[in-house]
RNA sequence: GGGCCCGUAGCUCAAUGGCAGAGCAAGUGACUCUUAAUCACUUUGUUGGAGGUUCAAGUCCUCCCGGGCUCACCA
């Protein structure tokens, strides 16, 4: 049984499972983890019968605080405005900023296989007036809210202070206003120039209704009110949240004390590390988030994210490492294990429940997705750096039959991941390069019995004129070591030292039968001719 | 300064209070057609440290050290 299915053993009857994100930028690998979760949470639900609606916020009406988000002309006129009410900045025929990054987020989520039953958006619930109660019970409780900042928050707000932001009638900014009188009916606010740091108010003050749309409140308390018009009943939160006297402890008071109910489930979750830090887009390493999620593909990201424990750090480096391959070598794992194919060492119970979490669609046949033939990662990062080699076929070959169509768009899939790894993030030692410039002086430990093995194939090849298909010079190979009676692995080691200064290489027939004749029968006598210098 | 999470093999991680274990990496060996594959075998530990509870502690309690996150004017 897997995290989450112990979740849901300990909850009866239907749930409701939420989150809410502001969209002010663009999303990173790291910031994924919450929503892999969330829809893990729900599938885990269904999974044991319980009646479950997902549901994700756009929390559209949050005021723009951060001007490097905006292009210079917009700072002053829209800094503290609802998102949802500034233009579009890249310009690419969005109704809104709000809407501009919500769009690359709903998509982000819809590749990962998280389909929530239903958006919602701040700036569209508003006005329906169906929050409108919620803001009148915090006004009448102005006084608790402040309490309860400053029992659990230790902040301090004046004493007129009223946990509600206008929207600014003359300026349309969120952030700026402050109330400070509620007559039951009506509200006073000010739009003041120096409020908060990051924005400017203009000035303007004024009686106003709260509801309709007019206003919007406070982030913790949206939250709780989130929770009872929705009726959320599970909501896991990333720790930059969870800890105490943090968002989720406010909220919680709030929705205890001024909306009186019980907030739901927390699910506390830990970052993504890269490199033992946390990934952000404003420390630099936000194009390198970027990349990692253009290179690992969905099923593998969200292995990624479900195999741990919600309150484990993921420490992930991909650079320079052989994290990305090992991730998809465990996913396989869990595939032959689940499909009960051997596999090596042990696996953890709920092993299966893991696979079937990471699975892009939730109602996948689960032994068929199992069971399917994936080539590995290694080998596959082996099969592409040999020009002319036709990868599909020689995974089909391997497979012994021809692919499923799904086992092609994963192979594809893997081609392409394979790919940007290379590029990206593959060690030296992961990358393929013959040695052109001269012998490897690494040919220097050729002992006899190999010189003479590289000289009778460098014979064989030229007689009766060289192989041409990689299987013709494998069996040139084999025919040539078999002769000298030299075993096969000391023959391969022998080529590999000669062509490419190492011990190890790719299938020897295929990487020869890349080359052309002259340099690979050229290279063989220089093998066997010359003793590097430098060695008595 | 307050709070939360974490610390187990080189790396990534497991172990209802009951003989510290896997994967990967590394090493040794096998292989006449998958040779960066595959198979067999092998090494690696003061479980961050010190106390305490217990027949028994990686696990529970206290303190300390280290790492990370977070709160104290935002969402």
């Amino acid at each position: 049984m897997d995290w989450a299915d112990e979740l849901a053993a300990r909850v009866s009857g239907p749930q409701v499972v939420n989150d809410s994100k502001t969209p002010s930028g663009t999303v990173h690998v790291g910031s994924l983890r919450g929503p892999v979760i969330l829809d893990v949470v729900a599938r885990a639900l269904r999974a044991a019968g319980i009646p479950t609606t997902l549901l994700y916020g756009i929390d559209d009406m949050d005021p723009m605080d951060a001007q490097s988000l905006l292009t210079p002309d917009a700072v002053d006129r829209y800094m503290g405005a609802p998102l949802a009410s500034i233009p579009d900045q890249a310009g690419d025929g969005h109704a809104s900023y709000a809407r501009h990054h919500a769009q690359t987020f709903v998509e982000t989520f819809a590749g990962l296989g998280i389909r929530p039953d239903r958006y919602y958006w701040m700036s569209e619930i508003y006005p329906t007036g169906n929050l409108d109660p919620f803001i009148r019970l915090a006004l009448d409780r102005a006084h608790v809210v402040r309490d309860i900042y400053r029992r659990v928050a230790n902040v301090r707000h004046p004493d007129a202070w009223h946990p509600i932001s206008v929207i600014c009638e003359r300026c349309g900014k969120v952030g700026t206003t402050i109330v400070t009188h509620w007559d039951g009916d009506r509200v006073y606010y000010e739009c003041r120039p120096d409020l908060v740091k990051w924005a400017a108010g203009c000035g303007s003050a004024g009686w106003v209704s709260p509801f309709g749309g007019r206003a919007k409140l406070p982030w913790n308390l949206e939250w709780a009110a989130q929770w009872s018009l929705f009726g959320v009943t599970i909501e896991p939160c990333g720790k930059d949240l969870a800890t105490a006297g943090g968002s989720r402890d406010r909220s919680d008071a709030i929705a205890r004390e001024v909306f009186e109910r019980e907030p739901p489930i927390n699910v506390p979750y830990e970052f993504l590390n890269v490199g033992g830090k946390k990934m952000s887009t404003s420390k630099g390493k936000g194009a390198a988030a970027h990349a990692i999620a253009d290179t690992i593909p969905p099923e593998q990201l969200r292995f990624l994210f479900v195999r741990s424990r919600p309150n484990q750090v993921v420490e992930f480096e991909p650079e320079g490492t052989d994290a990305i391959p090992r991730l998809f070598d465990e996913f396989d794992r869990y595939a032959d294990a689940t499909a009960g194919r051997p596999f090596r060492g042990e696996l953890a119970a709920g092993f299966d429940a893991t696979l079937r979490y990471s699975l892009l669609d939730p109602d996948a046949d689960l032994a068929a997705e199992a069971g399917a033939y994936r080539a590995a990662f290694s080998h596959l990062a082996l099969l592409v750096q040999i020009p002319g080699v036709d990868v599909v076929a020689r995974i089909e070959a391997e497979k012994g039959s021809p692919l499923t169509a799904r086992e092609r768009a994963a192979l594809d899939e893997r081609i392409i991941s394979v790919g940007r790894w290379l590029e990206a993030y593959a060690p030296d030692r992961a990358r393929l390069a013959v040695r052109r410039d001269g012998l490897p002086e690494e040919a220097a430990a050729l002992d006899d019995q190999q010189r003479a093995f590289l000289a009778r194939l460098a014979q064989a090849v030229t007689t009766p004129g060289a192989p041409v298909t990689g299987e013709a010079w494998q069996g040139a190979i084999f025919t040539a070591a078999q002769a000298d009676e030299l075993p096969s692995g000391r023959a391969f080691t022998a080529i590999y030292l000669a062509f490419l200064g190492r011990s190890n290489g790719p299938r020897a027939g295929w990487l020869l039968s890349s080359l052309e004749p002259a340099f690979v029968i050229g290279r063989l006598h220089e093998a066997v001719a010359n003793v590097p210098g430098g060695l008595a």
